[in-house]
DNA sequence: CTCAATATCGTAATGTTATTACATTCGTCA
DNA sequence: TGACGAATGTAATAACATTACGATATTGAG
């Protein structure tokens, strides 16, 4: 059915999460939520929350990720993201397309960073901007 | 004039820049671009641009943090944060206050990592979710 | 099988955040 | 003075996200 590029292999999605999904794996870069309903709307997508619901989903499964500084959403496109707890994506001004890095040594220094602080982390957000290597090429 | 607690100095200031950051600074936590407006309505703003436009200066000359998940502000508690590249910032789910923290090794780690993929580095968003250490112990 | 519980879905309305467009005022300095 | 650039005022609109309510579908215990 799909051809997109992620490693997660997750076969219960209902067909409006599959639909989403299919927009962002197949999409060169981060998608709005109300570009992603533009796109189904030939599937008779008609509200936001019809993306939203499934966005929700797919986030807490793992698939996707949501990225803050752009109000976008990305599919994974790591092996297995569920282990490690800190992904930091890199974002080109340029083309718009996004990378992600995991290191656990980045990881560890985040939490013991928050630990320094008594701080209980729960969740990171690390987004870089700049210029992938291809647009500085260009 | 003001009696807020940061450690920058900027006599510069416009009316409504020196309005905006005042609302910030004496706010005990973040603020959203709209709450800035409703507080300061009393003063004579009555759009959201007045607002945004004496952020994007703040933020510019770098008194101002935005906070990328939360779609708001705060005023920068830090003495140069001009200096360290990278802020990374403790949200509290709980009570909502933010904290700074710089790290020399974690700007360093952080460039590292984006240099690993030849990712040039403009600048760097790191939000950490969780509890602060006053709202675990209640 | 039937019924109740739960998850999913559809639709409309509304709430929240941010920007564009255009006109005006203010400060500076040749 | 008067030309210029920075800052401001106002209105409208765009972009992102949620609440509310009801209908439908799925599943599992009795």
């Amino acid at each position: 059915m799909s051809r997109h590029s992620t490693e997660h292999s997750h076969p219960e999605l209902t067909k409006n999460q599959s639909l989403v999904f299919a927009a962002l794996a197949e999409a060169a870069g981060p998608l709005s939520a109300y570009t992603i309903l533009d796109q189904l709307r030939y599937a008779g997508f008609r509200a936001p929350l019809q993306v939203y619901r499934a966005l929700d989903k797919l986030l807490e499964i793992g698939l996707v990720h949501r990225l803050e500084s752009l109000n976008a959403f990305v599919a994974c496109r790591q092996p297995d993201c569920e282990i490690h707890s800190t992904t930091a994506f890199t974002i080109c001004a340029t083309c718009g397309k996004v990378g992600e890095i995991t290191d656990p040594a980045f990881t560890g220094q985040i939490e013991a960073l928050a630990g320094q602080t008594g701080f209980a982390l729960k969740k990171s957000t690390v987004e870089l901007r700049g210029f992938c290597q291809a647009c500085q090429a260009a």
